[in-house]
DNA sequence: GTCTGTGCAAAGGATTTGCACACCG
DNA sequence: CGGTGTGCAAATCCTTTGCACAGAC
């Protein structure tokens, strides 16, 4: 996703290149942790609705140009689907997001499915950590 | 959790052993998978306020009786915090869950930590693994 | 030009809040 | 009895749906 354009990005998975699903994918790029719908809105530079920006994300997850992030809050964040594999540490004080890469999903799954009598693939995953960051500490 | 009485459990963690809490854990406790605040009030043999629910969980995962548990839905799902530390795997096209376990979380988190800036340790954590069960793919 | 995608309005569903009453300890 | 918890009502927030118009190809 590095190497191609956003444009192209979008015609591989049979998207059309539209200015809000450009704008979104930007956003995200932009953004070090994964963000809010109205996170979204607030931070394109051009005026998006929100609805928009809802079946943006829906297309945009489904074409696996982006992951949904769930952490224990009472709405979704979205973030760029990466190769890096990477996950999330969040405060559950303050709600600061860091990302830490190193997981061996590999091994990880396919442990799962040695013992798993429904399912005989894996096709994505998330692992997050939750403590209390060191400025809530203290 | 297994050896306490709910009563007990409760009692130790400093909240009153009211008939919710107790109906609300007895549920969690039968149920094999997570369940939603809409199932805890379904599956109860006694009538149960919906907001109480909600009350009762936030009180309940508080104490670390309780787990959220978000799997991409539109809603939390609560599950009982047991020793044995399972995960999720959940069926992208049903929505089936199976439980695995067999996560080294000691060996995540402490490689999570090394390179964290912001944390210096790790509370809990949420692994959850997707695909496409059997049964939906055939 | 065609058909996918967007914007606006409104509905739907999940979760939270306010307040008087109930009940655990 | 005192203070925590509950139930009901209503508000709030997040997300989805319907439909006419706009824009990508």
């Amino acid at each position: 996703m590095e190497r191609k354009s956003f444009v192209e990005a979008l015609q591989a998975v049979g998207l059309r290149a539209t200015h809000p699903r450009l704008h979104v994918l930007r956003v995200l790029h932009t953004a070090a942790v994964p963000l809010s719908v109205d996170d979204i809105v607030e931070q394109s530079t051009e005026s998006l609705d929100r609805v928009t920006v809802y079946r943006c994300l829906e297309a945009l997850a489904q074409a696996r140009l982006v992951r949904q992030v769930d952490l224990r809050k009472n709405h979704s964040l979205y973030e760029l689907f990466d190769e890096h594999d990477h996950h999330h540490i969040v405060c559950t004080s303050c709600g600061v997001i860091e990302n830490f890469v190193g997981c061996d999903v590999a091994a990880l799954s396919e442990s799962a499915l040695r013992r798993s009598t429904l399912f005989s693939n894996i096709n994505d995953h998330a692992l997050e950590l939750f403590g209390v960051c060191n400025s809530c500490t203290t």
